[in-house]
DNA sequence: ACCTATTTGTCCGTATGTATG
DNA sequence: CCATACATACGGACAAATAGG
């Protein structure tokens, strides 16, 4: 499993965290079932706090994405995979927005407004 | 607005507070518009700490139940008035079940278990 | 049935950042 | 510019659930 965070980035750590999770998941290098790193151990190869990445993994859990567990871990749930199917989608609306012209940050600008 | 915690439960504090709240969004004492009490003094008069103060408030936020801004503290939202209606339903469920002898507690685990 | 290691859960304390008024 | 109050991040400690020997 791959974590990679930005501390130069304006973005908070935990978010950053999560997003390096969702990305592995829509990869499909994290399937339902397998079990991400224990916190304690991420926070250490980052250098940041167990408390970020604990709350990282929380928010994903409060998104279905993984269950926890004390003493068992932190586990990939099936909703994952729908994150892999939705990836492609992204992936053409990306592309349809590049055929206008667009650029994925704009997409993104308009994707966040209209779910605002 | 009154607070109350019962440090002997086996309850989280923070869930403790955010029950109390919402008791006193469901009771009407606390309406749309309102401002919950600072998290700094709320924790200190329960003899608490603020980060769990600000975890109950996070988890109201995360329910709809209140705003949270920084410099502008706690606001409770429109959506606190459903609470209101909600609980005329609950007490209604209440007295159904209690004319076919069940008790609430028993009630709350039967509700409990349709929810999950 | 017991014990131990693992791993998340909760709580505390502190410091700094940042939007609001 | 200043005070307020939440947001984020750090650090540490102990509790509780799970798994495995």
């Amino acid at each position: 499993m791959l974590i990679r965070i930005d501390p130069t980035s304006d973005t908070a750590l935990y978010d950053q965290v999560a997003a390096s999770v969702r990305a592995e998941m829509a990869s499909g290098r994290l399937a339902a079932g397998d079990r991400l790193p224990v916190a304690r151990e991420v926070a250490a190869s980052l250098a940041i706090n167990v408390h970020t990445v604990l709350k990282a993994y929380q928010n994903l859990r409060d998104e279905g994405l993984v269950d926890m567990r004390r003493g068992r871990g932190v586990v990939v749930t099936d909703a994952a995979a729908s994150l892999v199917l939705l990836t492609e989608d992204i992936r053409a609306l990306v592309g349809r927005a590049a055929a206008l012209g667009l650029s994925p940050a704009t997409l993104a600008a308009l994707v966040k407004e209209i779910t605002v």
